[in-house]
RNA sequence: GCCGCUAUCGUCUAGGGGCCUAGGACACAGCCCUCUCAAGGCUGGAACACGGGUUCGAAUCCCGUUAGCGGUACCA
């Protein structure tokens, strides 16, 4: 039988990077398998459940080149199964009813709590006879069902962590469907799971104190239980879980940022997953040939920004500009640059070399088509006062013999000759009269080959901008 | 508190008893290249949490300690 997987995420804020690395490892294991990926948005919280965090899980996704075969499904679809299996397992004498209100299990608890210890559930109502427990529903009684939790061990061998086991006695009669009808997250995974079919549960290092509980629910249903493979989480620079204080953890923010998808998802397979050896770059095919639930940490990995950036710098270097024109496009316009009918091509070759994101090469460009942008930075400035007279009197030198070449022959190599025979009959030092150039025409004394530059501003906007830094 | 998980350079990791005076990558420092920066090349510093075992031999196996993390809801 081919594996069937799921991504399962609540639609309750944005895709967070744990949860696509998640989506990543189920989709790497479907594919490598020829198993089915399966996408389920769990939207039984209805409070914080929303359609607009649904769409955003699907466009991250999507982003991240993860396909999906199966769904979405939607969880809050399939109350009606949910109440069945629960009252089938009343039926069953493997559950039962519950009539202790909220406010008696929250003084329980609070009582427990004072002597330091934890609450467990003691099973009270688990004592009551079948005819007592009907007469009180039939008096309109409300009731929650919980599962009689079994004594004795439960345990299971993860594909991550091997053998895991707990005590059943640990645990206590948890509740599987609400008084009021509603099903409570581990009846609901555990009854959707076995509708469809699921063999291999891929999921988050936190879920396994739930594992037990969701084994006692199948034993209960007398269903075979699927693989478990906990993945670990990922974690901030701090040691601590990756949230909001960390910075960016949406997968959106990353786009937004201009990673790569390609990058990205490199990245995060390369995070608590290792092919063995030293491979780094990972093209999809590659990846997909060397996934195994084996080749995953245990432990949880720190999220590492500066190699994300590194590695998107990789890819940005990897593909021709064409590829990488829409979305820089979509930077430019963002920033308010209009490029006319000015080719971005010849742009983005100039300066994604020098680029580790989308929007480092968004800026760039937009200085060079955009004079209002070029602003002298500190290296500028200091530049211009170390050279002192020299700075204006060199960038007159270049300007004169600049001027004197014809727009044909204003490309890299004729640029390149000019300025080097200037600077040879003035015996200047080479830098001497490119740093001026770099500096009227960016603001800056970082970019790339001097010709290049003058090249990609174009004749006439160079020259303005070079007659400009000469006054000042 | 109780239950569970984890522990190799700052970070991501290779390693599954001798191939380890522990390898690679990011980051950092230096050098080369060079009109600047990046890229690239070379070099350097940097780790088996601690303590006991087992074994001729342990980063690798076992036990304990410590630390970190997760859970302990009519949340997911």
């Amino acid at each position: 039988m081919l594996p069937r997987v799921r991504f399962a995420p609540s639609p309750t804020g944005y895709l967070h990077v744990g949860g696509a690395r998640t989506a990543l490892f189920n989709w790497l294991f479907a594919r490598k398998s020829g198993g089915t990926f399966i996408l389920r948005i769990e939207d039984t919280d209805r409070e914080r459940s929303t359609d607009e965090h649904t769409r955003v899980i699907l466009d991250g996704l999507s982003w991240l080149g993860i396909t999906w075969d199966e769904g979405p499904y939607f969880q809050g679809g399939y109350g009606a199964r949910h109440r069945a299996d629960a009252e089938a397992l009343v039926a069953a004498g493997t559950a039962y009813r519950c009539f202790c209100t909220r406010e008696e299990l929250d003084a329980a608890r609070a009582e427990a709590g004072k002597g330091g210890g934890s609450f467990r559930y003691d099973g009270r109502c688990g004592r009551l006879t079948a005819a007592e427990a009907s007469a009180r529903v039939a008096r309109g009684e409300p009731a929650s069902i919980r599962l009689r939790m079994p004594d004795g061990e439960i345990a299971w061998d993860d594909a991550v962590h091997g053998r895991i086991s707990f005590q059943g006695h640990d645990l206590d009669d948890f509740i599987l469907l609400r008084s009021d009808g509603t099903p409570i997250y581990n009846l609901a995974v555990v009854s959707d799971d076995i509708e469809m079919r699921i063999t291999h549960v891929i999921r988050g290092d936190d879920h396994i104190s739930n594992t037990p509980k969701q084994i006692a629910i199948y034993q209960a249903m007398g269903k075979p239980m699927p693989v478990f493979a906990h993945v670990p989480m990922i974690l901030g620079s701090d040691g601590k879980k990756l949230s909001k204080r960390h910075g960016a953890t949406a997968v959106g923010d990353y786009q937004n940022q201009g990673i790569l998808p390609l990058a990205m998802r490199n990245f995060l397979a390369l995070l608590g997953w290792s092919p063995g050896g030293d491979r780094e770059i990972l093209p999809e095919q590659e990846m997909i040939e060397l996934f195994s639930l084996e080749g995953i940490q245990k432990k949880a990995s720190v999220f590492d920004l500066a190699k994300l950036e590194w590695m998107n710098g990789q890819y940005l270097s990897q593909q021709p500009a064409a590829d990488l024109a829409g979305p820089v496009r979509h930077h430019l316009d963002e920033m308010g640059v209009t490029l006319g009918d000015r080719p971005l091509e010849p742009l983005i070759d100039a300066v994604k070399a020098r680029s580790r994101t989308l929007l480092d090469i968004a800026s760039q460009v937009a200085v060079r088509v955009d004079a209002a942008r070029v602003t002298r930075d500190a290296k500028g400035t200091q530049l211009t006062a170390r050279l002192g007279g020299a700075f204006g009197a060199n960038l007159r030198l270049a300007a004169a013999a600049l001027s004197a070449l014809p727009p044909a022959e204003w490309e890299h190599t004729t640029l390149e000759a000019t300025l080097k025979s200037v600077a040879e009959r003035e015996s200047l030092k080479l830098g001497d009269l490119m740093q001026p150039i770099r500096v009227a025409l960016t603001g800056g004394t970082v970019s790339e080959p001097v010709n290049e530059l003058l090249a990609v501003v174009g004749r006439e906007e160079s020259l303005a901008r070079i007659a400009r830094a000469a006054e000042s």
